[in-house]
DNA sequence: CAATGTCTGTACCGATCGGTACAGACACGG
DNA sequence: CCGTGTCTGTACCGATCGGTACAGACATTG
């Protein structure tokens, strides 16, 4: 809920009369809660983000057994947690804004975490480590840019096409392309 | 200088005292030169980045009797526009936040002429057209994906990288790959 | 010179900002 | 029953928001 206000309105923009009415709680209890005030309320939703991505995506691309499918695992979980791109990546959006530097080190920190868990599942699988790497990041950008043109065009197809291109891509490296 | 604003502190960020510090003009002035506020500044400052790309690397695309080195020069004038990946994409950063609505055909608008543009290249310089579309798509997404990891990493190199990545895809695609 | 129109700084407006203070509502253990 | 700690609504704070009003500075005309 909380997240969902930030990913709308932005940083700035998610006034805390925005966020009352939106959670239904007044002033007093979003100070209860938080009291770091806005900046504590986002850094909790990060919180969220971050471990959501580490259990579901991050540690099973580093540790499950059988890497390739869960590296087809981690297109579905993120097809599904963007809403085939009519949802945005919250920490992306952070990292244009003027919030960025606040959060400096976790925005880089995610983003860092997502490239080096798709190498390593590709490593893993038997590709070439400069290849792993370099699909790794290319992965990771598509998806982010994917975002940002699939809000802008208002395209529900491109997000999509953009998996699976990503997904041609790795399947021919795990082919031994 | 107006448009740089913009980019540092996103629509809500750029506060009129932010404006006018920058700018070094009072608010007098900068009310006689866009009596419609806030919005007319940003509207002001999205009318000289279409225009720039308009003149600077659509109409090449679209006009340029070499496609293969408008799409060359393209890649060019991207890496030179952003400062490899330094500065970020004003339209993209609206596309994430709250403001994409007021400027949502706009937006729209850009990133559509962007891909068409890339993609009139290529059908021009002899690609398929399904292959044009979906490469000059792939193209425009990769670059906006690498704004924003760029900016979220920190990382100089990254924008570079992806742009190899694009014209490596774009001269395949001439070579008839 | 006076008159005109363009530009600019400043004072000011009501609204809203993030944040604080605090009194009461409530469930609980004694 | 009383006390205690957790939660919540509301009134309020100074600061800042976007925007307006307006008087003067200034160069350009006649």
């Amino acid at each position: 809920m909380l997240a969902e206000v930030f990913r709308e309105h932005g940083f700035e923009g998610a006034s805390l009369a925005v966020i009352s009415a939106r959670t239904g709680l007044g002033k007093g209890s979003l100070y209860h809660f938080f009291p770091g005030g806005k900046a504590e309320m986002a850094a909790c939703v990060l919180d969220g983000i971050e471990a959501w991505f580490e259990t579901r995506m991050f540690r099973p691309l580093r540790e499950d057994p059988d890497p390739a499918a869960a590296l087809r695992a981690m297109l579905a979980a993120t097809d599904s947690y963007f809403r085939s791109g009519q949802r945005i990546c919250l920490v992306g959006a952070f990292a244009l804004g003027a919030v960025r530097d606040t959060f400096a080190q976790r925005i880089d920190a995610y983003f860092a975490a997502w490239r080096d868990a798709v190498a390593a599942a590709l490593g893993r699988a038997g590709v070439a480590e400069a290849k792993a790497v370099d699909l790794a990041e290319e992965a990771v950008t598509a998806i982010q840019g994917a975002l940002v043109t699939a809000s802008a065009l208002q395209d529900p197809g491109l997000f999509g096409r953009t998996l699976d291109r990503i997904a041609a891509r790795i399947e021919a490296a795990l082919a031994g392309g």
